[in-house]
RNA sequence: GGGCGUUUAGCUCAGUGGUAGAGCGCUUCGUUUACACCGAAGAUGUCGGGAGUUCGACCCUCUCAACGCCCA
């Protein structure tokens, strides 16, 4: 087959996609003894479409499972997508916003139905947008963590939770979401920073007309649910009013005046208004001093029967509007400043958090937490960058009970029922709930569980929990998990807490945490401020190789990534380097050749290639042990555009035109070799090009890809440091040329002869051996020592021992020329100025390491060998 | 208020206790039959400020500042 002109890359990533999917490569074997490697994807929301950080975080295990497969593990990617409770109810209902439906008209039965529909309709969309990215996990084990075995494990998850005292039910304060009508998690609070206003409102106190005890609140609607007024005990300005009643305006209900911590004298007035239903702080001061708790709100966040007949059934904000205009009309409204506070909005939802007092269930985070981080401590699993380590210790301790329970329909039910007296029965099945509650009539619990409930578990859920199957045996733990810091305590932490208890191990060994995926500017993309890159237009554009490879130079650790076109654009350009690289090897017959050794080969440039492309493996190898994803890129991109197509094939061009048969023959052998290594190489990270150019360099048998071929591994013994030596040499006298004739504006077209003065045996030896590659690469006419004089007018330049003359009297300018040799040396001399101080340092002498020392003098011996050289040729133009 | 992170070339960012690196951009030159999505050469940095430890600090410590994120 012959290379096309140009790559085509639409075409080739489908294809090739296809082609590996069928291959049936991605598969795990359970049933084999071949060592996993196994990671377990972040499940994205069945709903969901890809976004920048799918892209990075799916590319970096993408690169991890390939490049274990190449290393001859059984890599074992499990993927699934996660039902996403509130985020899509939330698309659904809105969905039937627009018919003019609403759930609760449907039913819950009607309303699920239509839940799986759109699941059914949608749920394809983002493992397709996976597989574009070229990510190549266990599709035939995908799963959906409301999938009937999930399900089951997340139900007997719950009872032995329950048995185990771990899980509860209790009526205490939470974060109520009046949109969602559901409690929703600490985590899912967003606190908001906005502008409102505290007011400050006077008491007045019960058989004292002459005092009054003003307090300050953001929240004045709460006041309706007042049932104390807390003061600091140490407040001298309260202090006799400690024990009285006061009276609460509107509602004129008596509430004592209590000694509290709490209340900050620095603070608004120093006296607080204590609202124990509404109010977390409050809360914990009603519980201190033994107070009622008065509910104001219905599930809405409007007010209910326990406020005065008309404010009931009004909505939170417009009953505060009512309040504070009575407030005012009763002259008790004293004082409005105008600040800036934290409100807490839900994430989801938008709207405002109300702490709201209801019956949830609970998980004991605590105490589940407690092996998690001793097995963190005892490095069971370690988490990379190691800082996220201290800042999850630092979590957990102030972790609160995680709440459970979500008041929706999408989800997996909670496993409870209530008989008529409201007491609890927790069992898998209605019938064995039954058992627990002989002749009692049950109602199971309407409630659904938090999402992460289930995503927990999904280390071992997906691998058939609780059935003792092969794949659990086998795949658990995990080795590595790659996610986002942003989920640590939503996500990584709650699988460890479950794995610890029900699997007796940690979930997965290495946890690789990457940063947060910005737009040019440095700002998180939303779709509000309009700055999404989509990865799928970039797909389109630039190619998935070029998204990939972006992503994982891209990936140092502990920073955010700003993502910009222009650096895609860049790796779409290295796609097409290897590209032509590979059409030029094509045409020159320089593709793998069978039998080819290349611990025999005799050719010096030869020998240094094969062991530079060892180094890079290496370098590959070591960045990839420390997940230096960008580390491990940079290494194989500047292997293969600046050693292998900037020096290697321009070094052999001009032997394939002239050496000898059997050099032109390894040279060929050669070449072809290093192609191959370089396109499994680069594999894990841009596997279409590179898949397409081996099926295209050799014939292949029909299931012989890159997908499954192994990763270079050859003794160190074929890096040959002599070689590197030679080759060194001749890439400075190269470079050196090259150099002088821009500073001097020498035509490139200009073919110009170089006189080699001071040459040393082994220099001589090389400009023979490379008289033909000096010529072609310097744009040289002649290669000669120096017999006799040196020419005056002449441009020169030093290498090692040896000066390069290029005797070119017509070309140059004196003028320009003598300041470029004096340029030169005066950096020197200052280079040597530096180092003598040193030198000169007795302290230094004395404390410095041996070699450190050797090298500061053979520096300066080296300057002033050049500089000798320089002078010399400076003078011979002075004479001329 | 607490915690964490960042501050290095015009831009985006690597980096190491021993005389600063990449990509992009910029300048000059170049149509040598893989590649102009290219090649060659080049310019640009008191490594945020200050102090300390050290023979030696961009790197370690302290401090200040700016920016960002998280939590209260």
């Amino acid at each position: 087959m012959t290379l096309e002109k140009t790559i085509n890359t639409a075409e080739i990533e489908s294809r090739q996609y296809k082609e590996w999917e069928a291959s049936g490569a991605f598969t795990g074997h359970p049933e084999k003894n071949t060592a996993p490697y196994t990671i377990m994807m972040p499940p994205p929301n069945v709903t969901g479409s890809l976004h920048m950080g799918h892209a990075l975080n799916n590319t970096l295990q993408d690169i991890m499972i390939r490049y274990n497969r190449m290393r001859g593990k059984d890599a074992m990617w499990m993927p699934g997508t996660d039902h996403a409770g509130i985020a899509t109810q939330m698309v659904v209902e809105r969905q039937l916003d627009q018919e003019g439906l609403k759930r609760q008209d449907m039913g819950r039965e009607a309303f699920l139905k239509r839940v799986w529909e759109w699941k059914a309709y949608s749920g394809g969309t983002i493992t397709g947008q996976l597989r574009r990215l070229g990510s190549t996990p266990d599709w035939s084990r995908e799963a959906f963590t409301m999938d009937a075995n999930l399900s089951k494990a997340v139900v007997k998850v719950f009872v032995q939770l329950y048995k185990d005292g771990l899980l509860y039910r209790d009526k205490r304060l939470v974060n109520w979401d009046p949109k969602f009508h559901s409690a929703i998690s600490d985590l899912e609070v967003e606190n908001r920073e906005v502008k409102g206003h505290m007011w400050h409102i006077q008491y007045a106190i019960e058989g004292d007309k002459a005092r009054t005890i003003t307090i300050a609140t953001t929240r004045p609607e709460t006041m309706l649910g007042d049932t104390a007024i807390a003061v600091n005990p140490e407040d001298d300005r309260y202090k006799d009013l400690i024990g009285k009643m006061a009276i609460v305006p509107i509602c004129n209900r008596l509430i004592p005046i209590v000694a509290d911590e709490y209340a900050d004298p620095e603070h608004g007035s120093g006296a607080v208004k204590i609202t124990p239903a509404h109010d977390f702080n409050d809360f914990e001061v009603g519980k201190r001093h033994k107070l009622p708790m008065i509910n104001i709100f219905d599930e809405n966040a409007h007010l209910n029967e326990n406020v005065p007949e008309e404010y009931r059934g009004m909505e939170r904000f417009a009953a505060r509007k009512k309040i504070l205009k009575e407030l005012e009309e009763l002259e008790i409204l004293v004082k409005v400043d105008n600040i800036t506070h934290t409100v807490p909005h839900g994430d989801r939802s938008g709207v405002v958090i109300e702490p709201y007092l209801t019956d949830q269930w609970y998980v004991d985070a605590k105490k589940m937490s407690l092996p998690v981080v001793d097995a963190i401590k005892a490095g069971k699993t370690e988490f990379v960058p190691k800082n996220w380590e201290q800042i999850t210790f630092n979590w957990v301790d102030n972790l609160q009970p995680w709440c459970v329970s979500r008041q929706l329909w999408w989800g997996h039910q909670i496993p409870a029922w209530y008989d008529e007296d409201g007491k609890v029965y927790v069992a898998e099945n209605e019938e064995e709930a039954q058992k627990q509650a002989p002749g009692k009539k049950l109602t199971r619990d309407e409630d659904v569980l938090d999402t992460w409930f289930s995503s927990a578990l999904w280390p071992f859920s997906t691998l058939g929990w609780p059935e003792k199957t092969p794949e659990l045996n086998k795949y658990y733990p995990g080795d590595l998990l790659i996610t986002g810091f942003d989920i640590i305590f939503f996500w990584v932490l709650r699988m460890m807490m479950m794995g610890i208890h029900f699997m007796g191990d940690v979930p997965f060994k290495k946890v690789y945490l990457h940063a947060l995926v910005l737009d040019a500017k440095g700002q998180k993309m939303s779709k509000s401020k309009g700055n999404v890159i989509d990865p799928l237009t970039i797909i389109d554009k630039f190619g998935a190789d070029a998204l990939r490879f972006t992503m994982s130079a891209s990936a140092a650790q502990g920073r955010d990534i700003r993502m910009s076109e222009e650096r895609v654009e860049g790796y779409r350009n290295f796609t097409t380097k290897l590209w032509n690289a590979a059409r030029y090897c094509e045409m020159n017959d320089c593709l793998p050749k069978e039998g080819f050794d290349p611990s025999k080969v005799k050719n010096v440039i030869n020998q240094w290639i094969i062991g530079e492309v060892l180094k890079a493996t290496k370098d590959i190898e070591d960045a990839l042990a420390a997940y230096k994803f960008n580390e491990a890129s940079h290494a194989v991109y500047q292997f293969t555009w600046g050693t292998f197509c900037d020096w290697y094939l321009e070094f052999t061009k001009p032997l394939l035109a002239d050496a000898p048969d059997d050099v032109k023959a390894e040279i060929r052998g050669t070449t072809g070799w290093v192609l191959d290594q370089i396109l499994r190489l680069l594999n894990p990270f841009m596997p279409y090009v590179t898949e397409e150019l081996y099926a295209n360099i050799a014939k292949r048998g029909k299931d012989e890809r890159l997908l499954t071929s192994e990763w270079p591994s050859y003794p160190a013994s074929l890096i040959n440091n002599a070689a590197a030596e030679e080759i060194g040499w001749l890439q400075r006298v190269i470079s050196q040329i090259r150099s002088v004739r821009s500073d001097m504006n020498v035509p490139a077209s200009a073919r110009i002869d170089l006189v080699v003065q001071d040459a040393s045996e082994t220099t001589k030896k090389h400009i023979s051996t490379y008289e033909a590659v000096l010529k072609q690469m310097a744009r040289l006419n002649s290669v000669s020592l120096l017999t006799g004089k040196a020419p005056g007018r002449s441009i020169k330049a030093v290498v090692d021992e040896a000066t390069l003359i290029l005797p070119i009297a017509d070309l140059i300018d004196l003028d320009k020329e003598r300041e470029r040799l004096n340029k030169q040396i005066a950096k020197l001399q200052d280079d040597i100025r530096k180092t003598d101080e040193k030198l000169a340092n007795q302290q230094f002498v004395s404390n410095a390491p041996a070699e450190i020392l050797e090298e500061f003098r053979n520096r300066k011996v080296e300057a002033q060998g050049l500089i000798d050289k320089l002078a010399t040729a400076l003078s011979q133009l002075e004479a001329a």
